[in-house]
DNA sequence: TAGAAATAGTAGGACATCCGACTATTGGAT
DNA sequence: ATCCAATAGTCGGATGTCCTACTATTTCTA
C-alpha cells in the first residue's frame, strides 16, 4: 500500500491539522531515502558514498583542487566534525591529501590527488547513468519539483535566489 | 549564495547532461536536511527523534498499541536492525515494552506504555506547532510538492496509488 | 515426518551526522 | 603590546542506518 497515503488517512482520523505539512515531511523523508539509496548503491563499487562524492565534487570545482576544511563545511552545510570524518576516509583511500594552509597555520587544506580527480569523474559518470537516482521522472517534472523544494529551502532561510522559478 | 543554483552552474560548465536530475538530487538532500533538522530540534526536549517518533506513531495507530517488530520494519521501510535499535532506545526511556508474541515465539511485540502514548501526543502537538518543519510554505504548494515527490517515489517502485494527483 | 527453507530478532561493524570539549592559532580591543 | 574572543581542526560520545552473520522458530516440502 501507499505508506504516505496511509499516513494521511490515519492523520485525518485523529482530527488534527496541518495534514499537508505532515504528508510533505513524510513524503520528503521517503523520497530522500529512495534517491539516496539509489545513489549510494551506484557509488558503492567506487568505494564512495554521496557525502564523499559531494566533497570530491566540491574540490574538483576549485582552481587547484584544494580548499580549507572549514570552508568545505560551510559549502556542504555540515558540521566541522563531519568534514573531518569525510576527509579522513577520502584520505585513507588516497583520493585527497591534507596539506598545510600557506597563510594560516590553524587551517588545513584538503587537496585532490590525481586518483581522486579520476575517481570523481568515474563517479560522476556513474551517477549520470542512473539519472542521480531520479528514476524515470521527466525533466519538466523535475523542474517543478526543484521549484517546490526551493520554496521549502527558502522558507527555512536557505538562500534560493538562483532557484526560485528558475524555469518559469 | 544559493548552493543548488551554484551546483547547476558548475554542472553546466562541465558540459555533462542530466542537469535537472542532478539539481533535484542536490535539492532534495538539502531540503531533507533542513526539514529533518527542524523536526528533530522540536523533538529534542521530549527526548525523541523523528525515527523514534515514527515508531511511536505507528504503534499508536494500532488497536492495542502493539506490533511485531518485523512488521514495523516493513511499514517504516527500514532494516530489521534499525527497528531493534529504535525499540532499544524507546524501551530504555520507558515509552514501549517488548512483549512476547502470543502465537509466534520467534516474534517480539513492541507495545506502547502509557507514558509512550502520552509522549506521542505531546510530540505530535510539538510537530504540528512547527508545521512539521515545512516553514511558511502554503498548503497548495505543499500539495504540489507531494504530487511531485509521489512521482519520484513511484518511479522507484514505491506504491503511490493513493498519492498521485490526489489533489488535481 | 524429517530435513530444508524462510522468518524474527539481535550482535558486531562501517558510515554519516550532530554536540560538547579541547588545543592551537589568529586577530581585535584596550 | 597584551589579553581575550573568534576561528580551525580533532577527539569522544550519541544516534540512526545499513550489512553480514548467527540463533531460535516456524513453515513448507519431499
Amino acid at each position: 500500500m501507499d505508506l504516505v497515503a496511509e499516513a494521511r488517512r490515519n492523520w485525518i482520523d485523529t482530527g488534527l491539522g496541518e495534514v499537508e505539512a505532515m504528508v510533505s515531511a513524510t513524503s520528503l523523508a521517503r523520497a530522500h531515502q529512495i534517491v539516496l539509496g539509489r545513489i549510494n548503491q551506484a557509488l558503492t563499487p567506487l568505494s564512495l558514498t554521496f557525502s564523499r562524492y559531494e566533497a570530491l565534487a566540491l574540490l574538483s570545482f576549485t582552481r587547484n583542487g584544494s580548499m580549507a576544511m572549514a570552508r568545505m563545511g560551510e559549502r556542504l552545510q555540515v558540521h566541522p566534525t563531519s568534514v573531518t570524518s569525510t576527509i579522513d576516509r577520502l584520505e585513507r583511500d588516497g583520493l585527497v591529501e591534507r596539506t598545510p594552509h600557506p597563510d594560516d597555520r590553524r587551517a588545513t587544506l584538503a587537496t585532490l590527488t590525481t586518483t581522486g580527480r579520476d575517481r570523481h569523474a568515474e563517479a560522476t559518470a556513474a551517477l549520470e547513468a542512473i539519472r542521480w537516482g531520479m528514476g524515470e521522472v521527466e525533466d519538466d517534472q523535475l523542474q517543478q519539483l526543484n521549484a517546490e523544494l526551493a520554496e521549502v529551502r527558502g522558507s527555512a532561510g536557505d538562500n534560493v535566489s538562483g532557484s526560485l522559478r528558475a524555469n518559469k
